[in-house]
DNA sequence: ACCATACATGTCAAAAATGACATGTCGAAA
DNA sequence: TTTCGACATGTCATTTTTGACATGTATGGT
């Protein structure tokens, strides 16, 4: 009976199932879109759970090389164990926890004037973020497929949620300017 | 000095701000849309941590009824505290976790067939999702002001991420079953 | 030769979160 | 009247996460 957590397992075990990267390589991996959107860890969660990935066998050191550097590589027991977790259909929906959209929610908490301000920073910061990944997308081109199309999605992901929260910020602004619609 | 971990208590402070509530409803709470989007918490975490707001001096019990329950109300400190950290500029990015993000994320580690099955159901879930928040949209009319509208601005955020997702997830099926465009 | 920086891995105590367990109340239906 | 489910609060051992500390290597600049 393993414990439940198993949600940082998965997403090394993904990352390592593209290509096989050290420990170092992959806590660089989680400051990126990933950490940013998906999961945050730091390298003292990551270094200790390739460890128990390996005693459970679903990875595998296959090179050292130098400043004592380990290369990892997923088992086929590891991708097995990936693929069935990511086709199983989300039983209970799974752990959410994000400080910004927390945030949003506690609004309510403050008189309509501050939540303009709050809600202003959140249109500047979210805007800003959308026209850098469109920055990216235009270099980028087309969808190719393989690994770095996959990336590309992840990006048009992170894009339009981007635009989306943005263009909500501005909505819900206009609604606490505006007084009450009269009858 | 005291830890970190400071989002479950601007949550908690957050909800008592707009009106008292023991830590049964406070529960109930978090496993609607709060606990769905933006932060989960089971009863196990809320009933310490209120105690230790309690210490604190940022809440106070101010009625006991029926069955042990204890009301717990947002002092003026409490309410300064919450102030102070909604109207804080967000300095390094806050915590994110997102188990369905993640699972985007690993798309890749999917062969092309199998990342459709999984964007179609996301894309069916959400959806649904989406439908379900309209609905509620039409029932409850214009934004009006005071706390309920306010749950109103929570609720437009989670339908538009829905449909954000939603309409992504078509565009990716696209792009994978598009085989790349020849030049 | 020296130094700063990025590379690279780890431990460990403390804090936080989870799941299992435990206890008891109140109201309504059978 | 008894039993069921919702109400209501809690503890505690285990697991997970964090931040601080610790160590050492290769590279490029001065």
């Amino acid at each position: 009976m393993y414990g439940c957590g198993m949600s940082l397992t998965h997403a090394l075990l993904g990352l390592l199932a593209v290509e096989p990267r050290s420990g170092y390589e992959l806590t660089k991996a989680f400051e990126t879109d990933l950490g940013r959107y998906a999961w945050q860890a730091g390298h003292t969660s990551i270094y200790p759970e390739l460890g128990k990935l390996a005693e459970r066998g679903l990875v595998e050191v296959t090179a050292e090389g130098a400043r004592g550097s380990k290369t990892y590589t997923v088992t086929d027991a590891g991708r097995t164990e990936l693929r069935t977790w990511l086709m199983s259909p989300p039983t209970r929906q799974g752990k959410v926890r994000n400080e910004q959209v927390l945030r949003m929610f506690m609004l309510s908490a403050l008189d309509p004037a501050d939540a303009v301000v709050v809600l202003e920073r959140i249109a500047v910061s979210t805007g800003e973020q959308a026209e850098v990944l469109r920055a990216i997308r235009e270099q980028a081109g087309p969808v190719e497929p393989g690994p770095e199309g996959f990336g590309q999605l992840a990006a048009e992901y992170g894009l339009r949620q981007f635009e989306a929260v943005h263009t909500w910020a501005l909505w819900a602004m206009e609604q606490l300017r505006e007084p009450v619609a009269r009858s």
